[in-house]
DNA sequence: GGGTTTAATGTAATCGATTACAGCATGTCA
DNA sequence: TGACATGCTGTAATCGATTACATTAAACCC
C-alpha cells in the first residue's frame, strides 16, 4: 500500500495541502474547525510527513551527528545516553559516527557531514580531535560543539572535564599520604587534550608540595587505536625497576585494571606494597579487591550540557554560548591507596 | 556561500544535470571523456549531492536504524561497533535509537521508523523486544533483522546467541564438579527471550545429570529498566539462607560483580565457600579476585551477521535469509569455581 | 546505400513537502 | 457607507536530485 501523502489528507479533509502543512507546522494559522477536520483525516489515514521532502524544502534534518572515537568506552557511553535523552526530547535524532581512531574513517564522516543535508549540527566527542577536521566543520557553518577538546576558535563551544584537577587531586592526596615516588601512566600528549591536562595537574601537585618529581616516572603510551596492548609492557617495566614507585596514577580505570593484574603476577600487594588510582569510576572499580581509588567524572552532565548548547545554537544561530566550560571532578578514595609505610603486611 | 547544486556542476562541465547524475550513479552510461570533465567539475566546485533530494526521489536513505535498549552495555557495545564497521563499508550510516526500556520512547522511535523516509532498514537489538512493535515494522514492509529475540514470523531473520548452551555448559560443569545446590540468578522471563533460554539450559543440565533441581534456587528478577538495584537484595537473601547454594550462576558478569560484593560483605570466600559464574566475559572479569568464570559470547560476530543479513535484504528484497541463526558460546573457566569440598580454606 | 542497432546525451516530469503571495470574507472605524 | 485591517484558505513556485523517454550520431550489416 502506497504511503499516504499530504495530498491524500487534503483531499479527505476537503482542504488544500497548504492548509494541511499549516496544521502540522503552524496550527495557530488555521481555524479550529479546519484544524479538527485535518487532524481527523491525518489520523484516519495514519499519515506521516515525508521527512526527505521536508528536509529538501526546509534545509533541516532534525538530526544531530555524534562523532566519537568509540562507543565501547564507559564514559563516552554515559555521555551519549545523556545526549540522546536530551535530543529526543527536543525532537532530534542521533546519527552515530564512531571513528575508531581511524583517520580515513573520520575523514569519510566529516565529508558526509559537511554536506548540510545529513545533520543540522555536530557533537564532536573526541579527546583526540584532529583540529583540522573540527575547524573544517566550523568553516562550513556546521553548528558544532566540542567535548573533551579545546580549540582556540572562540566560535566553537568546548565542554571539558577538569582533567587538570583529576590528577592534581589524586597526586596531592598521595603526596599527603607521604608518597614521594609517584608514577603517572599517561597517554601520549600530542593532539590528546586530556593527557596534556593530566600531566599538568600531576606536575602542579608536586610543585605545590615543593617536591621535585622524577621525570622517568611520567610514562606516556602512544595508543592511537583503542586497544589496551601496550600498557602491560609499560606497567611491567615500571614495577620491575629497583626504584619502583610507591604509587601509580593510572590514566583511567581500565589501565588501573591492568596494573592490578601485573601486581598480582609479581606478588605485589595493593595497597601495602604499592598504591594505585584510576580515573572515571567505571562500574567494576568498586568491586575490585581492593576497591579502586578513582576520580568520578560527570559524563552525563557533560553530555547534557553539550547537546543543550548545540540545540541553543540550532535554534538561534548567533546566540552567545560560552567558549569554554569546565566541569569539576571528584576524587573517590577507596582501599587501593594507603600511607607510605602504613602497609600492614599479612601472613 | 550557497552549497553547490548539480546544475552548477553541469554548467561548468558543459553538460546536462542528467549526465552529472549518471556520472555519479551509473558511470558506465557515460563516455570516458565526459566522465572526466564532470569529475573535474565536481572536484573543482567541491560538490556533494544533496541527500535529502536524492532520498525524496529514490525513496532510499542509505541509513540503518539500530534499535537497542541501551548502549551502556558491554555486549551491545561490541555488537554495535561491529555493525557500524560493516555498515559504513557498505556506504550506510547508523541511526541510533536507544529505548532505555521505556515503552513510550520505543513507540516514538517505531513511529519515526515506520515512515519509510528515515531508514532503509531496522536492526532490532533487543532481548526485550515487544513483538507488537517488531511485527508492526515488518507489516509496514520495513526490512527488519532481529538480534537476541525470536519471533515466529518466518519473514523476520533472527540472530541469536545460544543462550541455552550458555547456562547448560556452565551448570553441567558445576554439576560435574559435584555441586548439587546451584542457584540461577535470572531475569524475569516474559518477553525476555534470553532469560527463557537460560532457564531452559540450566534445567536441562540437571535433567541430563538425572538430578532434581531445587526450584527455590531459580531466582527471577524483574528488571524492566537497565538498573542494577534489585539484584543486591535477591543475592543477599540467597546467601542468608541456611541451605545456601554451593554455586551461583549469575545472569551476566555485572550481576556476578554484585555477587562478589555480597560475598565479601558476608565473609564468604570465592570459590572456597561458594562458586560463582557470569556470562558475557566483560573486560573486568579476568581482573577480579578471583578471576570470574564466565561465558564468552561472539557479540561482534552476531552484529556483523545481522547487518549483513539486513544489507542482503536491502539489496534484494525477496532474497531467502535463514529465519533463525544461532551462534555458539564458550565457557571460560577461571578461578571463581572449584569442586565441592575442595575449597582450601586459608588462614 | 538504406535500414537497424547501439551509445551518448538532453528534455522535462517527478518525488512530497513548504511557503510567498493572492484572494476572499468578515469585522472595524470614521 | 467606504476604506482598511484581519483571519483564513488556496494557488503555484520551489527545494535538488533521478530517470523515462526522446533525440542524435555513429557503427554495423547485407
Amino acid at each position: 500500500m502506497r504511503p499516504k501523502k499530504m495530498e491524500d489528507v487534503a483531499r479527505l479533509a476537503g482542504v488544500s495541502t497548504a492548509t494541511v502543512s499549516r496544521v502540522l507546522n503552524n496550527p495557530e494559522l488555521v481555524s479550529g474547525d479546519t484544524r479538527q477536520k485535518v487532524a481527523d483525516a491525518i489520523r484516519q489515514l495514519d499519515y506521516r510527513v515525508n521527512l526527505a521532502a521536508r528536509s529538501l524544502r526546509t534545509n533541516q534534518t532534525r538530526t544531530i551527528a555524534v562523532v566519537l572515537p568509540t562507543i565501547a568506552d564507559p564514559v563516552i557511553n554515559r555521555m551519549v545516553e545523556a545526549v540522546e535523552d536530551v535530543a529526543i526530547t527536543a525532537g532530534y535524532t542521533l546519527l552515530l559516527c564512531s571513528t575508531r581512531g581511524d583517520a580515513a574513517r573520520e575523514q569519510t564522516y566529516i565529508e558526509l557531514l559537511t554536506q548540510q543535508t545529513v545533520a543540522d549540527g555536530v557533537l564532536y566527542i573526541s579527546p583526540r580531535a584532529t583540529p583540522d577536521n573540527v575547524l573544517a566543520l566550523d568553516q562550513e557553518d556546521m553548528p558544532l560543539v566540542l567535548c573533551n577538546y579545546l580549540v582556540e576558535r572562540e566560535s566553537v563551544p568546548c565542554l571539558l572535564l577538569d582533567h587538570v584537577s583529576s590528577t592534581y587531586q589524586t597526586t596531592a592526596h598521595l603526596l599527603a599520604l607521604g608518597h614521594r615516588r609517584i608514577a603517572l601512566l599517561n597517554l601520549a600528549a600530542p593532539y590528546y587534550y586530556p593527557a596534556r591536562m593530566r600531566l599538568k595537574g600531576f606536575l602542579s601537585a608536586y610543585t605545590e608540595a615543593g617536591i621535585e618529581p622524577d621525570p622517568s616516572l611520567c610514562i606516556e603510551i602512544d595508543q592511537p587505536t583503542y586497544v589496551n596492548d601496550d600498557w602491560y609492557a609499560a606497567i611491567d617495566g615500571l614495577l620491575a625497576r629497583a626504584d619502583r614507585p610507591s604509587a601509580i596514577v593510572a590514566f583511567n580505570d581500565e589501565v588501573a585494571l591492568e596494573v592490578y593484574a601485573v601486581c598480582r603476577e609479581r606478588g605485589l600487594r595493593i595497597p601495602h606494597d604499592i598504591s594505585v588510582t584510576g580515573c572515571d569510576d567505571i562500574l567494576s572499580s568498586r568491586y575490585l579487591e581492593p576497591p579502586l581509588t578513582t576520580v568520578s567524572v560527570p559524563a552525563a552532565e557533560q553530555g547534557k550540557r553539550a547537546v543543550r548548547a548545540l540545540l541553543k545554537r540550532l535554534a538561534r544561530p548567533h546566540s552567545r554560548i560560552p567558549h569554554e566550560t569546565r566541569l569539576s571532578v571528584e576524587l573517590v578514595v577507596r582501599g587501593s591507596i594507603t600511607a607510605v609505610g602504613q602497609g600492614v603486611p599479612e601472613v
